[in-house]
DNA sequence: CGCAACAGGTTTTAATTTGCAACCAAATTC
DNA sequence: GAATTTGGTTGCAAATTAAAACCTGTTGCG
């Protein structure tokens, strides 16, 4: 799973999360499962990946506790992956990705697939990053300390 | 670059990224990049990845338009690779990126890692999803319509 | 019940990617 | 102007990924 000396060692927090979310699939498979997703077959047909990926996908999902195995829900005696706290605490993560791609790669031509609010049916606010008084904060009115 | 039948045709706006985006190190580079590193070498000292893997990837951010060659600032003939606005635009994932680990991967005996407002001084505030009317929304709250 | 189809994987194998090390040309330093 | 640094490229071995075949337990159904 591990494609280097892993990142666990890495004091800095962007860097050690990738162990466990830092390929293609784990965040598709996560944005699958906030989009209702919780079989193994439903992961695969939705994705389209090989069954030994995705196997080896969630088991590393498991592991890193962003999933958890339940038995399944509807009284059959399969599995069903659902997300943890800490995997339901991803969404920002995930609304921010979807923010970039909606903002560069949406083409105009087709459909656009957007994010809104359940109640009112409108689009969501764009994430902002603010100071502890309120302000909007960028990129440059920010420092990492502890380094 | 691309390890499997790309994601350019995939209409959902957190696949389409992950072509340019959505592999380890990219992540780790723009990250470097926002606190201040520009040119190649101070890339692989700070990442400490082999330079065929850096050269690779940083093609790859230009040829995303995430990162521009420009000459190098300082009046030296070498190039430097800086952020584009597009890449700047990824701040707000870097974020969430972030918070998420110092959440979870935080050591508790060790220096925290921390990003703070520059002005005061002060850890920023926690990114949210809210809703066009300012509500605060959680991944219950959302639907993704254009699907 | 009995059998076919399906869910959820594992194993095998081939192709791709990674990472290390060596090499190299241009720029810079001394 | 010789030595060192910068910014790469190339070759190769090792690790990862992907596709396909296979296998086992479950479910649907006549």
């Amino acid at each position: 799973m591990v494609k280097r000396t892993s990142h666990k060692d890495d004091p800095c927090p962007v860097a050690r999360p990738l162990d466990a979310i830092g390929d293609w699939w784990s965040l598709l498979i996560i944005r699958d499962a906030f989009e209702g997703s919780r079989r193994f077959g439903e992961f695969q047909r939705s994705l389209g990946l090989a069954k030994n990926i995705l196997s080896t996908r969630l088991r590393n999902l498991v592991a890193h506790d962003i999933f958890t195995i339940a038995p399944c829900a509807d009284g059959s005696a399969y599995n069903e992956y659902v997300l943890t706290e800490k995997g339901r605490d991803l969404f920002p993560l995930l609304v921010a990705l979807r923010q970039w791609g909606e903002e560069y790669y949406s083409d105009s031509y087709q459909a656009k697939v957007q994010l809104v609010d359940r109640e009112t049916g409108k689009p969501v606010r764009r994430l902002e990053l603010r100071s502890d008084d309120g302000r909007l904060l960028g990129p440059d009115d920010t420092v990492v300390v502890g380094h």
